[in-house]
DNA sequence: ATGACGCATCGAATGCGA
């Protein structure tokens, strides 16, 4: 089965690139992230009739936003993260029943932070020390666990079309970089770097400056299974082909196999 | 160059993203 997630930077505006492209690629689940829209404006009807009959939405206005858009039933579903107050819609978790058993799938749209040193960079690092604590508590109650979303880090210097220039910058900073570790440290591995990749692979370019057309990208958009899971883990890639699409997402959706 | 580009908000200029 795949997952694939998806930062859509709204979900009004990008509607038709999700039908256009789950059309081609008719992965089993899509997590999507930045809805920017309330959940009674979600398009049900629309994902519904492209093969999605389960949906479990968390959004909110203008800004943030998840979904779990899925083929097969949906259980236990879990918004935000427990005991971490939070105004923002940021983490819709769920729990698949596959022919290999059930698979929890957390999907989250970290927090961005701005700057080191802003309040906003602040909330990133509470945020993800209580995503970590909510985390260790998923991967107990679920071994066969994934934690996929805009994760809003690069965590390594190859993650950066360039790493020297951005030293330090927001996604580049080893505070954030240590928490990417430390999830990591929790029992769950990069999907995308247990196979071989092409150089310079990234998900996220910027709009301005012919940023795609120049490939100054980030890899900050990731797929993290748990131990348990790794072995069947089958492949995982992103694919550029809606990023080069008239008016897209700023993100380029990446999937993982599981066999 | 506190910029560029794109999206959302009610109606224009601003916040926010990364």
């Amino acid at each position: 089965m795949k997952i694939t997630t998806w930062n859509v930077n709204s979900l009004t505006a990008r509607l038709q690139h999700v039908l256009d492209w789950t059309a081609a690629n008719p992965v089993d689940v899509l997590c999507l992230q930045e809805l920017k829209l309330t959940d009674d404006k979600f398009p049900l009807e629309a994902l519904r009739s492209a093969g999605y009959e389960h949906c479990a939405v968390f959004g909110q206005k203008t800004y943030n936003g998840v979904a779990l858009m899925s083929r097969h039933p949906v259980r236990d579903v879990v918004k935000n993260i427990d005991g971490f107050a939070d105004e923002h819609s940021r983490v819709i978790a769920g729990t698949l029943d596959t022919p290999q058993g059930e698979l929890r799938v957390v999907n989250a749209y970290f927090v961005n932070g701005q700057a080191p040193g802003t309040p906003k960079f602040e909330y990133k690092m509470s945020w993800l020390r209580g995503l970590r604590d909510y985390v260790r508590e998923e991967l107990a109650r679920h071994p066969r666990l994934m934690l996929l979303g805009d994760f809003n880090i690069a965590p390594e210097d190859r993650d950066s079309w360039d790493p020297d220039g951005l030293r330090e910058t927001i996604h580049h900073t080893t505070e954030e970089r240590d928490h990417f570790r430390r999830l990591v440290e929790l029992g769950l591995c990069d999907g995308f770097r247990l196979f071989e990749q092409p150089e310079k692979s990234f998900s996220w370019w910027d709009y301005r400056m012919l940023g795609y057309q120049k490939n100054r990208g980030l890899r900050i958009d990731h797929i993290l299974v748990s131990d348990q899971l790794k072995p069947q883990v089958k492949g995982c890639a992103i694919d550029r082909t809606s990023r080069k699409w008239k008016q897209p997402s700023d993100h380029a959706p990446v999937t993982v196999e599981i066999g």
